[in-house]
DNA sequence: AATCATAAAATTGTATACAATCTTTGCGGT
DNA sequence: ACCGCAAAGATTGTATACAATTTTATGATT
């Protein structure tokens, strides 16, 4: 499928990492070296870094000094404060959205939701998560506040970060019915259910993390690892 | 002041050029030459790449394909869509500030307004803008909410371009006793007020530019150019 | 004189070479 | 064995060299 004829750009490469970030192909913490990247892209260390800074800038991947690039591990106030601003800002986006709602986005949105049924009925959870994204992100594309939107952009990208992170165990990540019920109420051009819908689908996002502080004590150190001998 | 005897980092020069953008030094179209600024800066191209490309992530400089990078020049949409958002998360960003504002923070917030009235008494225009614009910026640290902070921070650059584009002919920029009054209203920990003068103070803002659709007729262009043999 | 084609100059895009820094390895001392 | 230390190796940071593209200058043709 990619065309290998031409060589890649540095924005094809960070999209490309990006997108595995995004499924979870490479994990927060894993160190993305330059030579390994230029070696599976084909491409000089020049493009490498030059997409690495581009995530960077966007926080997916932190940048140490002399030491390389790693996937971003974002800590749990900067996780709680992402989906505080997700909160904010995609409810308001999916009203404006059902309210320039068409037939052809409604389309295009269905299809993009079997698509996630279908990845999730092969048990394909990093497609399916990826998908995800893509589709909030849609939605606030069809608000037509491209301002706006880059930042829910942002704040998605790093939320697979997050969840990466931060899931409960054995949650579900995604209420199979929530984004057909969003879907309806956009193509209704219901913009005050539409926020009520995503608004709720966020808290239920939420509830399937856990980002409670850490109380590790450490001086119980010992209860976790004791009986490495037994 | 600046240190010349160790050469400047990329973010170093981003910063620099950003806050010439910022400051009216450079105008909107202005095109920044890399041999131009490498000469500038004391570095190599490297590194004045890097600085444009992440400029160009935050949409102050545009950078086109094989022709370079010139300051950004925001659209009449763009234009209202970033003080539609500016309206949207200031005045919450201040409420959040006023409940967490310390003697401290005062003291810094004063001292800044001073400075901002000096720069206007000896007409240092492009300097007031910088101070207002941070200004701006420290209010929205004050909230503590990093995430949305940069959001403010990255939408406030692009304002000054805005400014600096849309401007009314002869308006004021900054209403002497806005600043002053929020600064009182955030020493008050009066969050209700400090969210009411900010968005009162958006307002302001907007009201002095002119972001009305161009009307201009290319039927009428000989109207216009028409007598150039008089 | 105006216009188009072509060549020269300048500028950006990419790769490579070298320098600086960090990491690992191996050795000797305690 | 366990630390500390030093040299070798690997990786990142910066500059330079070369390729590709655009811009400007030149000149022939109408």
């Amino acid at each position: 499928m990619p065309a290998l004829k031409t060589t890649m750009t540095a924005h094809e490469i960070g999209k490309a990492i990006a997108k595995a970030i995004h499924e979870h192909k490479v994990l927060p913490g894993t160190k993305l070296g330059e030579d390994e990247l230029s070696e599976i892209y084909g491409v000089s260390r020049t493009l490498v870094r030059s997409a690495l800074q581009g995530l960077s800038h966007e926080l997916l991947v932190d940048i140490q000094p002399n030491r390389g690039a790693f996937v971003a591990k974002p800590s749990l106030r900067e996780a709680r404060e992402i989906f505080e601003a997700r909160a904010l800002l995609e409810p308001r986006t999916a009203r404006s959205a059902a309210l320039r709602m068409t037939q052809d986005a409604a389309r295009r949105l269905q299809i993009h939701i079997d698509d996630e049924h279908k990845a999730l009925a092969q048990n394909d959870i990093g497609k399916a998560l990826w998908l995800s994204g893509v589709f909030h992100i849609e939605i606030s594309k069809l608000a037509n506040q491209a301002t706006i939107g880059r930042f829910i952009e942002s704040l998605i990208a790093r939320s697979s970060l997050i969840i990466a992170l931060y899931r409960k165990r054995d949650s579900a990540l995604c209420e199979k019915h929530a984004h057909h019920a969003l879907l309806e109420a956009l193509s209704q051009k219901d913009g005050a259910r539409a926020e009520e819908l995503m608004k709720s689908h966020l808290v239920d996002l939420v509830s399937a993390l856990d980002l409670r502080e850490k109380v590790s004590n450490p001086t119980k150190l010992k209860d976790v690892l004791g009986g490495w001998d037994a």
